[in-house]
This record gives structure tokens, sequence and C-alpha cells, in this order.
DNA sequence: AAGTTGTACGAACGATCGTACAATTAGTTT
DNA sequence: AAACTAATTGTACGATCGTTCGTACAACTT
């Protein structure tokens, strides 16, 4: 109905795209986005070196055009599935969304943001522009979610707390194996909630 | 009265060592253990490429040095200065050292550890090993700190806590130039502590 | 049918990486 | 002064990095 037209040429390259940049995800959610380097890519999906390269023209386009495709991934597997209606649920729902998405390691490494963004949180340049802008773009999500919920006083304060417990998960998880990372950081979450729900201060 | 043996020659040694470590470290903490290569080191300590490598014999064994050096000035930073006798008082004092070495730029990445740990958790060897020993030590040196306060009803889920305040506010006052997050932390390092003192569950 | 467009390829580029080894310099010991 | 030792240097290596270029071929347009 709606194939207004079809080039077979662009279809195909376009799935060539998807296939490098969701490799391109996993390997840089280990090593990073400055060991991801072009040749390994080539060489594990069994392309060319140029057939790669020429999809992005420099490995800084390869860097943004790999973030973009991990918060493409992170929206469908995080924020997207949290169907609740404002309140107490939503938050709960979204949480818990973020610890399933690290926990089952949707990228290999663990959390993709994570990795990058301690990678590029001292570097100036785009790529590091971009990965801070989906940082804000996630924390500002979190802090509405929560200030849908009446009894919460600072927002901003429960939010950062928040996002602190699940990216400590992440953190204990990925580096030392940790399996009761994630319990730890729902009971601290279950906690934190409990406390703000007896509206204080 | 001590001075058994001083060779001039191992004693300038040792003294361009720790220069290349110290440099080795403040490059890490930005660019990572990775993107620190002995080429450039040689070029910004103005020495020859060959004297860097010297020291050392391998690239791996310069990042295992490098964290080491690295781990001993977290200790001397944070940890040494801390001479209260155990209790509120003494953890309340380690966490200000910790946040005050992320906020004054110890190095200039940020915490050192935060750089590295995201860097390697995801990949085996013997840096990550020792990474990941440094980040237990710490974490049980936390711990111990919390359990020796009698209200404390769960001092591991405690200290998890606390860490992810600190590492939640390193990442966003580094990637995001954001001047609460230490307050930010503050705010909730002493609202958590109020509540455990409150024995409660 | 011929002509145009887009993807993918192979080969080669200069630069930089980590590493090896022999030569050199400076300080210690005899 | 000679012999020795440890820190440092210069030169060179193979590998890999990102990048450029010309080409091959399939798919679309006319």
């Amino acid at each position: 109905m709606e194939d207004v037209k079809v080039d077979g040429r662009v279809e195909r390259g376009e799935q060539t795209r998807r296939q490098i940049l969701r490799r391109a995800a996993e390997i840089a959610s280990v090593e990073g986005l400055e060991g991801l380097s072009i040749g390994r890519l080539a060489t594990e999906l069994e392309v060319s070196k140029s057939g790669v390269f020429a999809h992005f023209g420099s490995k800084e386009e390869l860097q943004l055009s790999t973030v973009r495709a991990a918060a493409a991934i992170f929206a469908r597997e995080v924020v997207e599935p949290v169907t609740e209606p404002p309140g107490p649920a939503r938050l709960a729902a979204l949480l818990d969304r973020w610890l399933a998405y690290s926990e089952n390691r949707t990228f290999p490494g663990g959390c993709f943001f994570y990795a990058v963004q301690a990678e590029f949180d001292a570097r100036p340049g785009r790529v590091r522009d971009a990965i801070a802008g989906y940082g804000r773009e996630w924390n500002s999500y979190v802090r509405e979610t929560v200030a849908a919920i009446p009894e919460v006083a600072d927002p901003d304060q429960l939010a950062f707390e928040l996002v602190a417990f699940l990216e400590m998960a992440n953190a204990q998880s990925v580096l030392h194996d940790d399996p009761h990372a994630y319990e730890r950081a729902r009971v601290a979450v279950r906690n934190r909630l409990a406390q703000a729900a007896t509206a204080r201060r």
C-alpha cells in the first residue's frame, strides 16, 4: 500500500548498514568506541574494510552512528515497553526494565551507555556531545517520571539516587560477575521509593 | 642513618619511573589505559620511546604499574587522611574525602578507577583482574567502615548505596560539567545515613 | 538498448602502534 | 685508569590503524 519506491540496491545497503551497526554496538559495549576498529568489524562481518568504511566516511561518523543505533535499541528495550500510566507503578516498571536490560546483557558488555560514557566523558568532541545528549535525555525522562508522583518533594534528587543504583548494579555485575548486584539495586530502589512515599521534609 | 646504599643511577631511574607513572595515570584517567600509548607518553615527557618501554617491558606491564600507581595516589588522597575513630564520623569523613578527591580532579579525568573500570570490566586479563581487586578492596573497606556503626542492619546494602552515590556524582560531573552533582551526592549520603541511624527493619 | 546510480571490493597510502636489539651515556666499583 | 653496571638512546621491524582511490557489478532509469 505504501511501498512508494523500493530500490533493491539501497534496500540491501541499509540492511548491511544495520548489521554493521548492530555488531558495532556489541563490540563497543565491550571494547569501547575507540577499541572498535573498522578492520576488525569488517573481518567479523566477513565484508571488506572499505565496504564498511564507505557507509560512514570516517571513524567518527561510525562512532556517532553506533551511538544512535544503541540509543534506538535502548529505547525499544527500556522505554517503550513501559506502558503504565504516570505514577509509582510506571516508575517502578521503568527501573525494572532498565535492570532487566542490563542483566539480560542486551549488549554483551552490559549497559552500552555506561561503557561509552566513561570512555568519552573527559574527551571533547562530537561523540562526547552525542553521548551526553542521550544521557541528559535519559536523566530528564526519569526525573519526569518521578515528578508525576505527587508525594515526591525533590524529583531531581530522587532521580539522581535511583539512576545511581542502576548504574552501580551494572558496574558491579559486569566487573565482579556479582549476581547479587541487581537484587541489591532492587532493594535500594524499593527502600528509597518507600521512603519517598511517606512524604517528608 | 639508613642510607645503606644509594646508587645514583638506580635513584635516577626510579625517579623517571615515577614521573612516567604519574603522567600515565593522568592520561589514562582521560583517554583510558588503551588510549595511553608509549609513544605519546615519551613525547610528552620528552624522553625516548625505548626509554619508557625499557622500564616496563610490555604495554600490559605499563598498564598494571599505572593502576598500582593510581591506587597509591588514591590511598594517600582518600583513605589515609581519614583518622577519625570507627563510627559515623569516620564514615562521613571517608565519603567526604572521596567526593573531594573526585571534585578536585586529583586525576584530570575525574576518578581514575571509574574510568578504567568501565573500560576493562568486560575484557578478561591481568589488567582487569588488578582493577577488580582494587575495586573489591575499596568496597570492603567502605563496608567495614559502615559495619562499625551498630545501628546499621545491612552493611553490604548500605555500602552499595553509598558508593553508588559517589560514582554517580563523579560521572555526572565529568560528563555534564554539572557543578551540582557533588552537592546532590552529599544530600543523598546525609539523607541515607540519617535513615540508617534510626535503626529500622 | 544504452546510460546512470549505488554498493561493495582490492590494493595501496602514510601514520602510529608495540616490540626488539645494539650502541651510548653516566655512575659505581675495582 | 680500567672494568663493570644500569639507565637511556637510536634504529629498525612487522602489524594495524584510518583513509583514499579506481574498479566491478548489480539495479534502476530512460
